[in-house]
DNA sequence: TCCGATCTATTTTTT
DNA sequence: ATAGATCGGA
């Protein structure tokens, strides 16, 4: 029997060698979900079945990283390494790389970004002169985005009533048209988008029916993490897939469901149901992550839910620390106060920097946070948000090894052509596209055959069109001769990239160098390990175009860190799957987090909530919860208010001052919202000084049990009771002051708080 | 026509 | 902060 099996507790136990038919984990935060993944994988190879029969599916490269080590650990190397781990996009992006030619894709298909991806929509809403503000590109991005992952193609799209109905209700009615130009465009560069990756091996494996037989052959054992953030795409291939064995184990919990935003749908975990009626059921409830401060608050918070599958939570561990709380004054001030805070918890227990994380809601709020950990010599490291693949000079010189990869890659072309300038200017390039779409081909088709497609631009133009596609062929030639460091280094320069940046003789330029030193270094490393690894196996060579390949699916800089004693910082998106020691969230606040997107959907607003769960129950020993009373939004200076979050943790379970100082608490927030509307406002500083309004009740439609109000004459109170309806909605509100009080919102003049 | 300077809108979360 | 849009000079 396999040795490491007595690490696990009964039920894991069972998950972990129940290893044929259909299977579903519901597991808790903190009880061990990728253990049991991680275990299954390595049981499996335990009981000689081929690694190269395993499929085991993730939603980030940094947990199949992980996944993939852990097995190695236990298993060790040889069978390890053969098992398929990666994220649903990187596999799927690697079948279509080899059968997408039935689909008439070629190997070296492009790879669109979302940045790729609207930029492409912004051009498509410019060229059908649209109004971008009411055709938003990120809104029409998204909107797309959805349908992909619905499998709702651009003409389904357009004959769907349900769909056109809704856009024309929106105002804009045209969207079917962009999709429709949106996905010829992408077709036409031989690229797909993220989506085009998951609905493209749909489409594969439903018209392709050898194709599909190869990989239900190959993959007689097909596990999925984080099975609640699967969407309509997702879940459809998984179970086809999956339809000749029904080898399949999904493990998931719906409570930490935080990507409906992007399509993804918690019905597929009782789909799971309906699909296998024999299927085994697995609870892991058991936490061994966190304190029980934490999984209690974290259970209040998560029963507050109306959606949910209902499952308890606990732990054996100790009671542990309190939740901490930090109120400052600005998002300067918060900064500080984390850093100080984890300086001194650090000083006083001799704890390394990684034992702690920052999270937040949106990427923007590391600024601070990294600006305050500087300043204390406090060594960070932030996953996500600008990666170091996103920067500008970095995507330069990609979008140059795009083009030579496959020349139809409009995006990369664009981007290329004029730059560095070389006299092909707005004019000629609007020209030549036109041309394109009048000719019903691509834009490297054009400017090799300028004259045969009547493209009217001088001779001047011809000529240098003619000496940028002549230096992109002579790229393409070398792909064969040189080595991936050799090609990549002589694009840089011959291009003129690097000697722009380096001519630019401005500390910004001379870090642009250096970055695109460090990306060079980066394929040097890549290719060389490639060669080492896969020794003897013909398919890898290190190639330029394997490094696009990975890299058109990395987010976070990927090059793992020398030094790994660093402080993490993180969305709380980022952070799923993650644990820590000690956990800090930040910027607790109405209209952060929650989102103010978020906020007038209940839907929505549960989203929001199981993501301050997942946040939570991240932490081992200690959360800090803190928030700033004004920050810099967009530039502007903003008031800001405590989130609904706070109320809804145990007083007991948090460490802020009760009773006498919770007044104190909110007293500094409640002066100045003397002095502003209500809702999001944003002022200008100076206006703050000078403005003195006299009080301003709130919109009460949506007043909630629990909502801290103020009334002009009563004060400070919460709302204990919201009943009755229209003119009729009365609430019962407990004034600091003077006690319970009954009111007719008609009449009462009342302000939110929070 | 091209190019650079200056303005303007854009930011939720991720593959 | 950054990419795109706009406009005047060359």
């Amino acid at each position: 029997m396999s040795h490491f099996l007595n690490e696990l507790n009964k039920e894991q136990h069972n998950a972990v060698i129940h290893s044929n038919g259909p299977m579903m984990v519901i597991a808790g935060a903190g009880s061990g979900k990728t253990r049991v993944l991680t275990y299954k994988i390595a049981y499996l190879l335990d009981q000689d079945i081929d690694p190269f029969n395993i499929l085991a599916l993730t939603f980030t490269n940094k947990a199949a990283r992980e996944m993939k080590e852990r097995v190695i650990n236990l298993i060790g190397d040889a069978d390890g390494r053969n098992v398929w781990m990666g994220t649903f996009h990187s596999t799927f992006a690697k079948i279509l790389r080899i059968d997408g030619h039935n689909l008439g894709y070629p190997s070296n298909y492009s790879i669109y970004d979302s940045d790729d991806s609207k930029r492409l929509i912004r051009q498509i809403i410019n060229e059908k002169k649209l109004d971008p503000k009411i055709y938003a590109p990120s809104f029409v991005a998204h909107r797309i985005s959805i349908a992909k992952s619905s499998l709702i193609n651009a003409e389904d799209y357009a004959n769907n009533p349900e769909i056109i109905s809704a856009d024309e209700s929106a105002r804009k009615p045209l969207i079917k048209d962009i999709y429709k130009s949106y996905s010829a465009r992408l077709k036409r560069a031989d690229a797909m988008d993220f989506d085009d990756l998951l609905f493209n091996t749909y489409i594969l494996f439903r018209d392709f029916g050898k194709v599909l037989y190869k990989y239900q052959m190959k993959f007689k054992y097909i596990l999925v993490d984080e099975y609640q953030d699967t969407n309509q795409a997702q879940y459809l291939i998984i179970k086809t897939l999956a339809a000749n064995t029904e080898n399949i184990c999904v493990v998931g919990d719906d409570a930490q469901s935080i990507y409906g935003f992007r399509g993804a749908n918690i019905a597929n975990i009782l789909n799971f149901k309906n699909d296998y009626p024999d299927f085994k059921l697995f609870k892991l409830e058991q936490n061994y992550r966190s304190t029980k401060n934490i999984v209690n608050a974290a259970n209040k918070v998560i029963a507050i839910n109306k959606d949910q599958i209902q499952k308890t939570v606990w732990t054996d561990n100790d009671s542990g620390h309190k939740i901490g709380f930090i109120k400052a004054t600005s998002d300067n001030e918060e900064g500080q106060l984390v850093a100080n805070t984890i300086f001194e918890h650090k000083m006083n227990n001799q704890l390394p920097n990684s034992s702690f994380a920052v999270l937040y809601r949106t990427n923007a709020q590391s600024r601070s946070i990294e600006e305050a950990l500087r300043k204390r010599n406090i060594p960070y490291r932030i996953y996500g948000g600008l990666s170091f693949y996103s920067r500008k000079e970095i995507k330069d010189l990609l979008s140059y090894f795009r083009l030579t990869i496959n020349h139809k890659d409009e995006d990369a072309l664009r981007r290329t052509i004029n730059y560095p300038a070389r006299g092909i200017g707005k004019t000629s390039i609007e020209k030549m596209l036109v041309a394109a779409d009048e000719n019903d081909t691509n834009l490297w088709e054009i400017i090799n055959n300028l004259k045969k497609y009547k493209v009217n631009v001088n001779s001047g133009i011809i000529r240098k069109v003619e000496d940028f596609a002549t230096m992109i062929k002579s790229f393409k030639a070398d792909l064969k001769k040189k080595d991936a460091y050799d090609i990549a280094r002589h694009i840089a320069i011959s291009s003129g990239l690097l000697k722009l940046y380096r001519e630019e003789d401005t500390p910004e330029g001379i870090s642009r160098v250096e970055n695109m030193e460090e990306l060079l270094n980066a394929i040097k490393e890549f290719a060389e390990a490639e060669v080492e690894n896969d020794e003897g196996d013909l398919a890898s060579q290190g190639s330029l175009e394997e490094f696009m390949q990975d890299v058109a699916l990395l987010t976070d800089a990927d090059n793992e860190d020398e030094d790994n004693d660093k402080v993490s910082l993180m969305t709380i998106h980022a952070a799923k799957g993650l644990e820590f020691p000690h956990v800090f969230i930040v910027g607790i606040e109405e209209n952060l987090f929650p989102s103010i997107q978020s906020i007038s959907t209940r839907t929505d607003l549960e989203e929001e909530r199981r993501l301050f769960y997942v946040a939570l129950t991240r932490a081992m020993q200690k959360v800090t919860l803190s928030y700033a009373e004004s920050r810099y939004r967009w530039g502007q200076f903003t008031i800001t208010e405590p989130s609904r979050f706070l109320e809804e943790i145990d007083e007991d379970l948090i460490d802020k001052p009760k009773k006498a100082s919770v007044h104190n608490v909110y007293h500094t927030t409640t002066s100045s919202s003397n002095k502003i509307k209500p809702g999001f406002k944003s002022l200008n500083k100076s206006d703050f000084k000078t403005e003195e309004i006299a009080f301003e009740a709130s919109d009460t439609t949506d007043l909630q049990t629990g909502m801290q109000v103020e009334h002009p004459k009563f004060g400070l109170g919460k709302v204990i009771v919201v009943e009755g309806d229209g003119p009729n909605k009365k609430a019962t509100v407990y004034f600091n002051a003077i006690g319970k009080k009954n009111l007719l919102l008609r009449f009462a003049k009342l302000k939110i708080i929070s």
